[in-house]
DNA sequence: GCGACAG
DNA sequence: ATCTTGTCGC
């Protein structure tokens, strides 16, 4: 696997080089081995702090049973920056998957796969290092344009870009906002969204990112990290 | 030049 | 991303 600890210390402009070179390895197509187990992953942080905490919840498939869970905790090392995110969280994510005793067959990550403008977004990203089948399921756009989706469970409305299709809007819940699906690697779209929808359990947001959300925002307050050092100080 | 801009 | 209670709409 790549090493990813050089992340750090990369200017944006070698950070999108970087993504050029990457993107020529993608591969959108069937995932034909059976999926057996899911995992989602997110990362969650205190805006007063420096420590990211990432965590990876692994369920069984389709019945979403938790059957593990990894976390890791790191110091942020690079700054946010809309199409750069990749840079900032899969070092601490890849401390996370590396503790993990048994790997998942696919993974879901909190952010765009291909819907991104070089198609260089976290779940592809992360796939591509990791070797693992991945997902992107995001709670807002950065690339790609579409239509509405109509206002009812599981409609849904292509996005494109650059003359091309990279991902779905998809209402996982009626009166809710949709989430945007794209491929991140050795998947297809269709199949990814086929995933996703079984992955839905009555909220917005997809199982295995959503539980992967409230445990690393669970260590982070058990890690004593849920409030301003000093309150008010300099407000 | 102006607006957009994952988490 | 995170800070937060009540509150409007279905």
């Amino acid at each position: 696997m790549e090493d990813v600890s050089g992340y750090q210390n990369l200017t944006p402009a070698q950070a999108i080089d970087h993504q050029q070179e990457l993107r020529k390895q993608i591969s959108i197509k069937e995932l034909n081995t059976p999926i057996r187990t899911i995992a989602g992953a997110d990362i969650s942080f205190n805006k007063y702090s420096d420590i990211l905490y990432a965590g990876i919840v692994v369920f069984s498939y389709p019945e979403l049973k938790i059957i593990g869970t990894a976390t890791a905790i790191s110091h942020i090392t690079f700054p946010y920056i809309s199409g750069l995110l990749a840079f900032r969280e899969i070092p601490a994510l890849i401390d996370a998957w590396n503790n993990l005793i048994t790997k998942p067959d696919l993974m879901v990550l909190d952010g765009q796969g291909i819907a991104h403008e070089r198609r260089m977004g976290i779940a592809t990203h992360f796939g591509l290092v990791t070797g693992v089948p991945t997902i992107g399921s995001a709670k807002s756009r950065l690339a790609g344009r579409f239509d509405e989706p109509a206002d009812r469970s599981f409609a849904e409305s292509p996005m494109y870009d650059k003359g091309e299709q990279v991902g779905v809007a998809l209402r996982s819940k009626a009166r809710c906002n949709p989430i945007y699906i794209s491929p991140g690697h050795n998947i297809s779209i269709q199949q990814s969204v086929d995933v996703i929808k079984n992955c839905i359990r009555g909220y917005r947001i997809p199982e295995p990112t959503r539980q992967a959300h409230l445990l690393v925002n669970k260590i982070r307050i058990e890690h004593g990290d849920g409030k301003p050092a000093q309150p008010g100080l300099f407000d």
